[in-house]
DNA sequence: AACTATTTATAAGA
DNA sequence: TTCTTATAAATAGTT
């Protein structure tokens, strides 16, 4: 779509990947916004760009899309920082007990 | 992008409404990916028709991305069962100390 | 940041 | 529903 067909690959040139990145993220979320108007779906998007902007649309609540997305996949909770914390403590009750600090 | 311009409501008819869902739904997907590849972007994608049927692309892992959006959004984690769970516990650990058993 | 030549997506039709 | 085709829309390269 433009003066050139494009191969699909990491556009080499810094500042066309800029350039190519703001257009193209605005395109697909207004892409994005269209299809759940048009046709009544639930859409949720997240962008990051290489140095880390964040980018975001979710024609219902992103917790909401995240939630049923988790069920779809199978998946029983989430697999965030926290949860991590649990699996270590989880872990470390197999080889240890917790007692009451006498103070 | 067709032989007539669209109006961004609701599209009334079912049967085309079901057609354009299909084909925007691919050009949305395909969207996404090509801007993860030209742009090293990371792209998380969730959709669900209004049917129920579910479709994903996700450049990334999609958990690292839900995770990333969490803590750009300021959510401290999840409100889910495990999450409670650390809760619990990290509450314990504060009027208690770890010790190794000594079996 | 605008412009415009082209490519790409897609609405309607077969 | 899959294929075709006219047209709208997106966008690559330019200014």
């Amino acid at each position: 779509m433009g003066r050139g067909k494009v191969e699909l690959k990491r556009i080499e040139n810094s500042a066309s990947r800029q350039v190519t990145f703001s257009k193209r993220r605005n395109g697909l979320l207004k892409k994005a916004f269209e299809l759940s108007i048009l046709c009544e779906a639930e859409v949720s998007l997240i962008i990051f760009s290489p140095s880390g902007k964040f980018y975001q649309f979710s024609s219902h609540d992103m917790e909401r899309s995240v939630a049923r997305y988790r069920s779809e996949v199978g998946l029983p909770g989430t697999n965030d920082q926290r949860s991590r914390s649990l699996e270590v403590i989880t872990v470390s009750l197999n080889s240890a007990s917790l007692y009451r600090n006498p103070n």
